[in-house]
DNA sequence: GCAAAAGTGTTCTAGGTACACCCATGT
DNA sequence: ACATGGGTGTACCTAGAACACTTTTGC
């Protein structure tokens, strides 16, 4: 099969960058590639566009054929397209990021038993292509709605206390947090409610466990 | 000549949402598209990506192309990919932004005679695909970006008085700032520089001439 | 001298930061 | 009883909002 233009097109790719947090530790969910080019280096989970398909529909298949994890939020990051940065023919890959509660996906590798594996990203491999790029920009722009936005909850499981919640933003932003400004801020957002449930976790007073009051939408604040 | 690929490749694109402000009014800058589809529709000033440029060239150079502008500072906005917004083929299109002194910038038609003129943001005619999205989505980005940042005196020539910058921020957020409010503030961004000559405008004291300290970089200011 | 935009400071308010102690549990 | 993280309120400070009059010109 064989598919005929009157001038060159280029290839058109998404890739995503799955955030989760792992050990009060920033991690990137990245699959190793079977193939050449850059055969066994890691990269993110994506691949070429269906010519049906719509680009966030294809970022979520190749995430799920690739990782098996399925039904994150995505939001477009950048689209990376600069000439040579794919040595087989020129690519345009538009960029996802998504952030999930990486203590409750489940990952499996692709049927062709690639390895999917979370990395710090504090410590990174040696990535294909341009992605080590793509990584950075993703982490920047978590950073900088983590400021004016609920996105960190996107990190959280169901239930979650909010010394677990403050620890994901002192990960992210690389600072301590003040406990009693951090849960006014918090109550002003006016964004989780208490189950009522607390949560017992070794010797101390047990946590009161909070859930997201809209845990599928991501409330600008300020 | 003819090109083969073993699956479909989509056409990529890049468009440029031109805005201007002139008589107090946000402006886009449209071409009257001169073949189908949307034949005689205006359209953004945009077109396919050359196998070997890159993305922001290619904007650039068709900008140049279809408006005779050249030059200007683009900033990446969104890529708009949903399949069958180009009737003839997939096609996914890159856009960009950009702000440009309007009374300074000559314009001119490509050398096909199609029509380039300024429209109102607030009084755009039908356009061609899925065109008026794109523009929505730049105003957005450059009001809130108005917000945070120094991007207003992208729209502002080599000269200009404080109060043509004020009635800038006035005309895209759509309301009256105080003025004294306004001047600390810009203070506070130390992003100006006093020329020393004033512009006589009608029966009132003459206002002070300012310059941009770095016209070619917006700085993010808060 | 009158109309019209330019220019200039102070007070008030709200949101953010700094800060210290008691509570409930496991061992 | 003691070690550990959970939970709570107040004082201070700074940035943004509200607000009115004098200046310089053209007619």
């Amino acid at each position: 099969m064989s598919y005929q233009y009157n001038y060159p097109h280029p290839a058109v790719t998404t890739d995503v960058v799955l955030f989760g947090l792992i050990d009060e530790c920033l991690k990137v969910l990245l699959v190793r590639r079977a193939r050449p080019p850059f055969a066994n280096h890691w990269a993110l989970p994506g691949g070429f566009l269906d010519i049906d398909e719509d680009l966030e529909d294809c970022a979520l298949r190749e995430l799920e054929e690739e990782t098996g994890v399925s039904g994150v939020y995505l939001e477009q990051l950048y689209t990376f397209g600069k000439p040579g940065r794919d040595p087989r023919e020129r690519v345009i890959s538009v960029a996802y990021y998504a952030l999930v509660p990486a203590t409750d996906i489940e990952i499996r590798a692709a049927s062709d038993a690639r390895a999917v594996r979370w990395f710090a990203y504090r410590d990174l491999p040696e990535l294909a292509f341009d992605h080590v790029d793509i990584i950075h920009k993703a982490q920047q722009r978590v950073s900088s709605k983590l400021d004016y936005s609920t996105i960190a909850l996107k990190f959280m499981p169901e239930k979650f206390t909010l010394g677990e919640l403050q620890s994901v933003y002192e990960c992210i932003l690389d600072e301590r947090l003040d406990k009693r400004n951090f849960r006014k801020r918090l109550r002003t957002y006016d964004c989780l409610t208490d189950t009522g449930e607390v949560r017992r976790n070794g010797g101390h007073r047990p946590a009161r466990l909070y859930r997201a009051k809209s845990p599928d939408t991501v409330q600008i604040v300020k």
